[in-house]
DNA sequence: CCTAAATCATTGAGAAAGTCAATGATTGGA
DNA sequence: TCCAATCATTGACTTTCTCAATGATTTAGG
């Protein structure tokens, strides 16, 4: 039986990271908020290549399909994009026909986004997809874990306080 | 006073933001991961580029301190980075006399990455300073929720079982 | 042994994403 | 009416991501 002590060369081989969760770097919030949020992305990702969307533009098209018209400022602070590339990703879910630029009557400087139907009917496939896969990738956690974490995100998140 | 039916132009020109939260974007735990993790992360960039480190070259840096001598394909695992963006990571800071590649005496194909002691002192510094900066972030929780959310993101990023 | 497949670090190229400054149209306030 | 601010857009530039290919080395099978 090898010595507990000096890791050895086949537990380093074996399931093999696990050492490294050890060090200072695994017990901090950061860097488990980045890893959590990376697996999550890739999980989306890979749902949502098949219907032709990025996690990127499906969060547009998702905002574009609520009731709020939203405009391409408010899309821009709420997604923590850069203007300049909401025009990009607007322009190609137009382009495919996902979604629409609507004058604000009020404000002519302002462009609502707002779902087309064929926006709509692929944000509805894109959302069960997502559903299941964050379904899967948190399902190593217990429906109250999941609610609490929620809460806890919203409000590391900057989300307004539940009425 | 106006009907608080229909959201008012004034009250979206306010705060502004919180009619968007109400989406189902703002529900869902992908949208609340990512958006805290870009909360938490610009926070660490900007105590750490005072110090000439992105949070990138300190997660290398930290564990290149830490006792466990991890390799490049250790690092390029537990990070989710691309070995090739390791190997420039590695580079600048071996260039900067923070760390040091070493051959493993077992493997010559491999690089251990080890911390110099210029690299151990500015990564405790950097450590102080991310730190208190992850304690601003979080502040909006108390630390038992910390320590519940904590728990929660290491099930999810995947660390092993707790001893 | 010896060869074949696998692994590690590295390079390089191209795509995607992020950052920033400048512009034209429009609005709102002095 | 004029001036500063705001919104969407463009363009340039940097950084990051993703992949395929390579040389050195190790491991496994015959």
């Amino acid at each position: 039986m090898p010595n507990p002590k000096q890791p050895t060369p086949a537990v380093r081989a074996a399931g093999g990271l696990d050492r490294l969760w050890r060090t200072s770097v695994g017990e901090d919030a950061a860097f488990l908020l980045a890893r959590a949020n990376a697996l999550s992305l890739a999980a989306a990702s890979e749902v949502l290549s098949p219907l032709g969307l990025k996690v990127r533009s499906y969060s547009v098209l998702a905002l574009a399909v609520s009731a709020e018209r939203p405009n391409q400022r408010e899309l821009s602070e709420f997604l923590r994009l850069d203007p300049s590339q909401l025009v990009a990703l607007i322009d190609e879910l137009e382009g495919r026909g996902l979604v629409r630029r609507e004058p604000d009557a009020a404000d002519r400087r302002v462009n609502v986004v707002v779902a087309t139907d064929a926006g709509r009917a692929l944000c509805a496939d894109a959302r069960v997809a997502t559903e299941r896969a964050e379904a899967a990738a948190f399902a190593v956690l217990g429906d109250d874990d999941i609610a609490r974490l929620k809460e806890h995100l919203r409000a590391l998140a900057g989300a307004p306080e539940a009425d």
